[in-house]
DNA sequence: TTGTACGCGTTATCAA
DNA sequence: TTGATAACGCGTACAA
């Protein structure tokens, strides 16, 4: 690997001349300079990124958390991140904790003995979990639609209840009252907030939440929950149903299809996400999009400000409802 | 940031002496080892990766450049590589190039300068595009299914020709003799090596290709790519045909029933990839499996062994066919 | 058993 | 305009 000394050897100078050649500092001659360049570039020299954050103690570098790649909904917010990030000269390390608290620490101590500058982490639950060594890490923190409490922290996150309100307020206009609400265990925090969103809504139109149309949440894979939620609704009057993901509401899909239940005609359903799948399925998913892009080019640029000490302020996203056929007005 | 000079100082020891406790080194005394293991953790000590990277010349990081996260092939992929990484102790650098050779080029320098010891690129150009350069690097390179020859380099990849052999041989079973195959021009390479698995089936059923039933490649979507294709088979006698990948088939499919066309009755359709909305989409689709898992796993693999100077070798990986809904028997 | 000294590659400070 | 030196944090050869 060659060095600034090793330039400097060839051009019988100091690798301090040559140090300052290569960024171009006004103060080295112009003659010098320039063949000084020419010589690094016949030699293929790269500056060392490790020595540069030896030296400057900063490593331009951010870690990034995620349960999954294979997560439709996470490979976006990574794009997202990714791209603000080189743009600002950064590099994304991506590590994953497979929603396993234990690994979720472990990869945060592995981004932090790596000296990264910052950490994101999608739907944490870190945050609760050991605040006096995040104390001591000193590293900022963003989280993006994070599962937990806690301090030391900054977050950027989708408006849960404002989405859901969105799903059910366009049931509601379609004549639909018998509305269920299929949640999940798995993201404790945001489906709570989607409950809170599906209630409200209801509550705006003054009907009463009937804890019947609410399938108890189950630890199963979301394609099986829907599956298993659908078996629930069908023993209750629900004409229409929202659900915490698509892939849940496509799984929920596919089992009224087997059942040879017509949907929108005899229940309309809904999702959340709007991943690629919502689509394709049959009927396509009405759906509510985060806008889950934003949602990591956002959590990057509150990283860089963070990096920057500027003032940052936790941020919460709206979403947008995609209608398509899965929902359809209530038959009498 | 608390480092082993701070540690030694409130020991009242030397950093020597630190770093040799640290490391369960045996020459340390089990009195001061156990003094100095437990001031560590109350100090909250991380070592350095970085000024351990300064001194063994070694990053323990893989840079690894996809052409876009939101390629849901490519997520699976990186999913492989980041699991074998981490095991091993290594860290990904996530890299996009949007599949402009000149991104491509950008980010590997950008590798190189951060030291990885290795990098893993997909579906490359880079190859052929500047040898001398990589000649200059003397980082080992992993290509995935790559798509272009080039030295320097090992590859990891799916067998092409297999995988068309066996999505062409089932519909022949099928009994269909008039199927098409519908390429791109985005992936050259494994395009061509494609239609020569379709070639070589037909081959061995004694049946002459017949170049109206190859849709000349357009650049474009591939979901746009589908229905164009499905209008120019439309004019031809074709009654099964054979698509590039998933997403060309679906949008194929979602263009029959746009114009009406029961599929697998009228047309059977075969993909290739197998990504999660090909078993959502209805009717299902039938489509080749790539082990895209695997082929992460072994491509961080054939990168430690490269970095522990062994002996690697290309591989070839074999696909699978998923048999589905969108194919069926040849209706006379 | 412990400590001293040096080097990894870069950049900033001070001196010439 | 250029150079010598030190420092970033760690690990090791060598000395004590």
């Amino acid at each position: 690997m060659v060095t600034i000394k090793d330039i400097a050897k060839a051009a019988g100078v100091s690798h301090t001349t040559v140090s300052r050649a290569l960024k171009g500092n006004p103060v080295i001659s112009p003659e010098t300079r320039a063949r000084i360049q020419i010589l690094a570039r016949e030699m293929g020299y790269t500056p060392s990124a490790v020595a540069q954050s030896m030296r400057a103690q900063r490593t331009h570098t951010v870690g990034m958390v995620v349960t999954t790649i294979a997560d439709p909904f996470v490979v976006q917010v990574v794009e997202g991140v990714e791209s603000v990030a080189r743009a600002a000269g950064y590099s994304v390390l991506l590590c994953t904790s497979h929603d396993d608290p234990d690994q979720e620490i472990d990869v945060v101590e592995t981004l932090h003995r790596r000296r990264v500058d910052v950490i994101i982490v999608t739907s944490s639950r870190v945050g609760s979990l050991y605040p006096e060594r995040l104390g001591q890490l000193r590293v900022p923190i963003v989280l993006i639609n994070n599962q937990s409490e806690g301090q030391y922290l900054y977050s950027v996150a989708v408006d849960d209840v404002q989405g859901a309100q969105l799903a059910v307020e366009h049931l509601l206009k379609l004549g639909h009252r018998r509305i269920g609400y299929v949640g999940t265990n798995r993201r404790p925090r945001s489906s709570r907030r989607r409950l809170a969103g599906y209630e409200k809504a209801l509550d705006q139109a003054g009907i009463e939440p009937d804890p019947a149309l609410i399938p108890p949440p189950v630890s199963k894979a979301d394609i099986e929950r829907g599956a298993e939620a659908l078996a629930h609704l069908l023993t209750t009057d629900a004409t229409a149903v929202f659900c915490y993901n698509d892939l849940i509401a496509i799984g929920l899909l596919l089992a009224c299809r087997q059942r040879g239940i017509a949907v929108p005609q005899q229940l309309s359903v809904v999702g959340f996400d709007d991943i690629e799948s919502a689509q394709f399925v049959s009927p396509a998913l009405t759906t509510v999009n985060q806008p889950r892009l934003q949602l990591g080019q956002l959590a990057m640029r509150m990283a860089l400000d963070l990096l920057n000490r500027q003032e940052v302020q936790d941020q919460l996203l709206l979403c947008k409802l995609v209608v398509r056929e899965s929902t359809g007005p209530l038959k009498l």
